[in-house]
DNA sequence: GGGTTTTATTTCAAGTATCAAAGCATTTTT
DNA sequence: AAAAATGCTTTGATACTTGAAATAAAACCC
């Protein structure tokens, strides 16, 4: 979780001044950081780890979702998400009932106390960014929603799953 | 951390069309999102995990490394640093070597295989991002490089240790 | 229906990641 | 030189991750 997780994008041309390319891989670095480590810390002080309170977020989505769901959008395996709904079931924040229509189906739901723990953590990070995000001139904002969708759809372009989860299964069946 | 990392900016508000703020929290998800899973195949690819990847990237950017500076570097403990290390010796990708100057101090060495690791590693994501990237008009790489920068620093703004690792532990202390 | 296959999830075993605390060796300070 | 600080490793404990096997229920086929 790594999360702690990747910071993947690096640079190697060294010499000149900086291009472009560079600055923005420098800049996504430092975003990837940040988000990272406030990602870890926002966890904890919720009382849980960082891929704890991931499952958590994907479940309060909804309000419910099934292990194989979650398993595909965090790209874990299932056995891995039914350990760490063990640990979210253990913390009161979810519960597991059988569904109705299909009974080999676990639905996972949040539980009040799931909500609340949400709720009260404190996203220091998402409050700075709205806040800030807020106080920008009219054009700055547009501008920026612009570049992260142009750069968002660079890198996610082929991997569908960022897309509305209706037929990840499906895709996946591809490989 | 593994990485698997934070994928922690959310948004709630509903019910009405997608304002920027929404539509830029759901592209930053979006990246965060491709950079933690093309991280994880990248680091498969070069038969390391996620997080002995990065160790080793950090390693290679200027040939060796102390286990300090990357443990601050990646915010976690120096513990943690050496079982990692530990692990990318077993595969002969860094050696330890004491320092002469202090010897204190471990130099960790990226060996030739390490830097092969890192070269035969098809960074599939960052070569797209690049591609792309360079085909863009001139005002189009301009505007997303400024918009990026403006994000990263809303996002890390007192969070120093992006920058050049001289007081990281200074700061920590003050926890 | 009864048998086979597929689907959804859990259990189990083994490896990796993480950290606090304790331990060692080496400087630096006094 | 004694004491304090620094850099790193070891240890013990918990968490994350997965593949394979097990369980159970639905779907399919004759």
């Amino acid at each position: 979780m790594n999360i702690p997780s990747a910071n993947i994008l690096t640079f190697h041309r060294k010499g000149k001044a900086m291009d472009r390319i560079d600055s923005s891989l420098v800049a996504l670095r430092r975003i990837l950081r940040a988000t990272d480590l406030f990602g870890r810390e926002l966890a904890q002080s919720a009382g849980l780890t960082a891929v704890q309170f991931r499952v958590l977020q994907l479940v309060a989505e909804k309000g419910d979702a099934t292990a194989t769901t979650i398993a595909q959008r965090m790209r874990v395996s299932q056995a891995t998400v039914t350990s760490l709904v063990d640990k979210l079931v253990a913390k009161g924040v979810v519960v597991r009932e059988k569904s109705q229509t299909d009974r080999r189906q676990t639905n996972i739901c949040i539980t009040d106390k799931g909500r609340e723990t949400i709720a009260d953590a404190p996203d220091a990070l998402q409050q700075r960014y709205v806040r800030e995000f807020q106080s920008l001139a009219d054009w700055e904002q547009a501008m920026i929603v612009a570049a992260l969708e142009r750069v968002a759809t660079m890198l996610d372009a082929e991997d569908l799953d960022a897309s509305p989860v209706l037929d990840a299964r499906d895709i996946r069946s591809g490989t």
